[in-house]
DNA sequence: CTCCTTGCAAACCGTTTGCAATCGA
DNA sequence: TCGATTGCAAACGGTTTGCAAGGAG
């Protein structure tokens, strides 16, 4: 099983071909989304971003991920009023969250769930689904 | 069917057993979240109540969701970065939203679905889920 | 050489908070 | 009466934006 499918000299392939710039602050980001292995806020992508270059500014970050969400390479998701936003790379599996509201710690859930709810909306409903997020809010195995 | 289960009496009971008084904006969001089909922004419980009371203010508004959330009597729902948060009236069944990204209708679907998901987080996963919201974008039946 | 992209700082905007006046019980 | 609650206005904090300097192609 392939960990990162997207190299970075492939972000650049994708930021050429559509007319974007290879610039420092985009191949950082990237590669912190790449390492990361749950969501990150932005301030956290900000915190790693700094680590390589202390110079780039929150700003570019935020314009990066607005780029990148264009893209279709990331994905923004809230996994809870009052959290701020959160980011990861497009995942071309489909997953969902557990959210444990006491210790904080989000987990990544696979499995045919999300195809069972593919399935039950094209069962007559019309709905064509593009994006399904799902989170559950609870108490992890750690905490309950 | 029975629409709506608490009365505005219901509520005046609730707030004086939980020592809490009942007071003009309480009422006056309540009855707006009773007679609401789909979700509200605050903006838009803002304007509703101002209908009947322009002089509420919007803090007001704000710390009464609060109050009634703590009751478990309203739910906050994110339903999409970029869009602010929407209250509805916590609703016994569960159910899940189907939010079409060309017209903005949010639609509410109710099912066995989220039993399917309460019953395949129970096996061995060791999460208790307390709060499920499944956020589904794409395209409804008319835009599709 | 162009003009896209960045860093910087200020603006934005939904939400929260401190405080004195008000109102419910 | 007396403390909970409100309206008001200011503060807050994450995100966005305008602009001149810098850098990719």
């Amino acid at each position: 099983m392939m960990e990162q499918m997207r190299s970075e000299t492939e972000l650049g392939a994708v930021l050429r071909d559509t007319g974007n710039r290879v610039t420092e602050p985009r191949l950082r980001v990237w590669e912190v989304l790449g390492r990361a292995t749950d969501h990150l806020t932005v301030e956290e992508i900000v915190a790693e971003v700094h680590k390589a270059d202390p110079a780039i500014n929150t700003s570019s970050v935020y314009r990066t991920l607005a780029l990148f969400a264009d893209l279709g390479l990331v994905r923004e998701s809230q996994l809870g009023p009052d959290e701020g936003a959160r980011w990861e790379l497009a995942h071309p599996d489909d997953h969902f969250h557990l959210v444990c509201r006491s210790c904080g710690e989000v987990d990544h859930h696979e499995g045919d769930l999300v195809d069972q709810i593919r399935l039950h909306l094209g069962g007559g409903h019309g709905f064509v689904a593009e994006d399904i997020d799902l989170v559950v809010t609870g108490l992890c195995s750690k905490c309950s």
